[in-house]
DNA sequence: ATACCCTATATCAGTATTGATATAGACGCC
DNA sequence: GGCGTCTATATCAATACTGATATAGGGTAT
């Protein structure tokens, strides 16, 4: 099993799912740490499904094509929480945008500034997303302090809540960075 | 050309090295924001020279085996300038404490504090070493914001400073993190 | 009717990446 | 001489992942 395989379980073990919503999620909100695309998704569902920790029943739909809705299996939910009270080695940490600037100094000023705005307004549109999130999740659920430590609400509230300081200081540093290049442009 | 063919060559055009050189700078300072293993470094490395963007010297040495010093053509430093100055689409976020925070609800208390002292430890471990090499740089250049946007010294400052808020940030929100189920736990 | 979009599932070829293993020169230690 | 360690390069099989393509049911618009 792979990192993907208890994602997957993670959003099963909340509700049953197609593969269809699954991949939904995967851009919303489980993309902002874990995706994956079309193409891996559905195999490995069905290798979720022959290892046993997952299974799936059709279901027909008046208005839609019919959908295999998936659900975890007493053993699916059971290795989902065992790998979760387990730690994991850390994914390798992968910023293009740093890739970049570790060779800024091969660019013009002004390029470089205009490349430090062009990130700068993705992690911005990105902060904007998560606050819209945030406040759709503070109208359903209320007071985030007051959620259950083994309610799934508090998962979510707690990695959207990594995700907003993420953003917010990465916002931080571009702007900083933007203006040291364009600190030593004017004078 | 996939990124790290510009992590390598963003590494080569500080100064030459060989592959085991860029197999240590993977560790430290390149592996905080790219990283590869062995296996994938020494074919690339032919790939780029294939390509004309890097060709090697073989230099022997006294009191150790002979090595191949790579470095950048002309035509690789303007590839690596090209790219450079070119908007990429960000390799997708991946974070696996994250996953296993998304299905925290199904473990035990006790057990999620110290999955998050764990994660916590490993975090404030990495911000230690970022300040060691703060440290370091500080001492060898100095104050740090006269460095001139056109010397390669700017551009690590600039990745290392990310790097200082990154950890910073994680940490922060791994403390409150620990804090909000340390407070379901008391009472 | 037919063209287009959305839902829904699936596969394929190719590439990126990992983990294991191999080889070898030079050093120091016992 | 044999062993371990560090430097140094290289390859292999397996897996993870991407991008493209296929199929098909049902809706709506022209």
């Amino acid at each position: 099993m792979i990192p993907l395989s208890y994602a997957l379980l993670g959003l099963l073990a909340r509700a049953p799912r197609s593969g269809y919503d699954l991949l939904q999620l995967m851009e919303e909100p489980m993309g902002f740490f874990w995706s994956a695309r079309r193409s891996q998704i559905y195999p490995e569902l069905a290798r979720l499904e022959a290892a046993g920790l997952a299974r799936h029943t059709v279901v027909p739909q008046r208005d839609r094509p019919a959908k295999k809705l998936y659900e975890p299996t007493e053993a699916g939910l059971a290795a989902l929480r065992e790998w979760v009270e387990t730690p994991q080695a850390p994914a390798p940490d992968r910023d293009i945008f740093l890739v970049q600037v570790y060779s800024l100094w091969l660019v013009a000023p002004a390029r470089a500034l205009e490349l430090t705005r062009a990130c700068e307004r993705r992690h911005a549109a990105r902060l904007e997303r998560y606050e819209a999130i945030r406040q759709r999740q503070r109208e359903e659920d209320g007071d985030p302090s007051a959620l259950r430590l083994d309610s799934p609400r508090f998962a979510s509230w707690a990695t959207l809540q990594r995700g907003l300081e993420y953003e917010r200081g990465y916002l931080a540093w571009l702007r900083w960075l933007a203006d040291a290049i364009a600190a030593q442009m004017a004078p």
